[in-house]
DNA sequence: GAGAAACTACTACTTTAGTGGTATATTTAA
DNA sequence: TTAAATATACCACTAAAGTAGTAGTTTCTC
């Protein structure tokens, strides 16, 4: 836990050399302290299993095992830690992810060094901290909550997930039937029904949700 | 121009804390010198332009002016620095489009400190660089060549990108020819045409394509 | 000033997508 | 163990998308 001394932080992310700059700058504060860095999520879960570090700041676009994933997991390991998102993406939908998965604070990368600092020093305080940026950005969320879609690819069956994927490479529902072996009636239905549970009004729109939801 | 002593560093990037960490690994070098940051396309131009840098470090993702449009710009302002593209895309398309717009190298964020030092020296001697994770990503896209569409974005219209758009939304063709106060059989025209300059068999095909180049 | 794109528009036609309804076997959850 | 959801399938119909060809105007370029 944080005390009035020093409080320890981990850093989780992929890239080296942000790491260097975020460890350089707080090296420069006497009541922050970095304790270790780690270059992957499996890493950092090793990490703040070892250190018990007060804040954590966690990457979210990693390659290997995702930011995401990353934050689950430490929660699941009863990691104790504040932990704060540091990442590039100002993407609605990461942001409530990452909230909703137990993050304790959303700071973007293009925060300038002060604000960083002022970031970290309220988070490590117990305080939760976004990105003024992202504030806007929820507030549109919240604004459009009836619109924007709760529905996600868990509401999806397995052959609608299925289905939307080929739909998504461009294949038509002909194409899809010849492939999975069924009538192309059936997919149809499929692809109705998945449209309905997405909220969504044709396969282009659901092969963009797809896309941008990154579904594979 | 380099000499024997030292090579003039220019950063490009909008990540602050990025900078400051691939600065301060930079000078600890004898024969490296960062003699300017800048946290924007525009920015870097300008310094660019007073600096008359060596290398320039150019990230891709940046907010106002993407990296290419500032790579572009750089070149048509007969800028002679070397520039390398340092980014996080390890994308086969930004990859070859960097490199077809002029970029004397490209590595990727995820490099470790030595092999980024590696990478700046060589580059400010007037090597190529570029990342080794890389060779693999090309390799693969000369193999793909006749399906990998050299097409881009700047192939189209003004009109066809802008249908693009819309089609991109899940706007049938219909809305899109009374949002544009044009016939509908004249959005099937450029619909065609955009298809054909693009190689892609469908709107579906067209909107992912879109997506997944973030065109917006 | 001639030629090439770009943008517009139309007709006519084929194919694909999407809706609504019915139906059956299976699985899952209350 | 019912009830609901899933997965399958078919038909008929409407709407939308895509193809092909012709053609007029504008705008840009050489």
């Amino acid at each position: 836990m944080s005390h009035n001394e020093t409080s320890t932080i981990l850093l989780i992310d992929d890239h080296p050399m942000l790491r260097k700059g975020v460890a350089q700058l707080v090296e420069l504060e006497d009541d922050l302290d970095v304790v270790a860095e780690a270059g992957s999520g499996k890493e950092g879960i090793q990490q703040a299993l070892i250190h018990e570090p007060d804040l954590i700041l966690l990457d979210l676009n990693m390659k290997v095992m995702s930011g995401i994933d990353t934050l689950r997991a430490l929660r699941q390991a009863d990691v104790s830690s504040r932990i704060v998102i540091f990442t590039v993406s100002d993407n609605n939908d990461d942001v409530i992810t990452a909230l909703r998965a137990g993050a304790d604070g959303y700071i973007l990368k293009d925060s300038e060094p002060e604000e960083l600092l002022r970031y970290i020093h309220n988070a490590a305080k117990g305080q939760m901290v976004l990105s003024e940026r992202l504030a806007v950005i929820m507030a549109t969320a919240l604004k459009n909550e009836a619109k924007s879609n709760s529905a996600s690819v868990d509401d999806l069956t397995n052959r609608e997930l299925q289905i939307l994927k080929l739909l998504t490479l461009g294949d038509s529902n002909k194409h899809i039937a010849r492939k999975l072996g069924i009538a192309e009636a059936t997919v149809k239905v499929h692809v109705k029904s998945l449209l309905k549970k997405l909220k969504l009004r044709s396969r282009v729109e659901a092969a963009v949700w797809a896309v941008e939801r990154k579904i594979k």
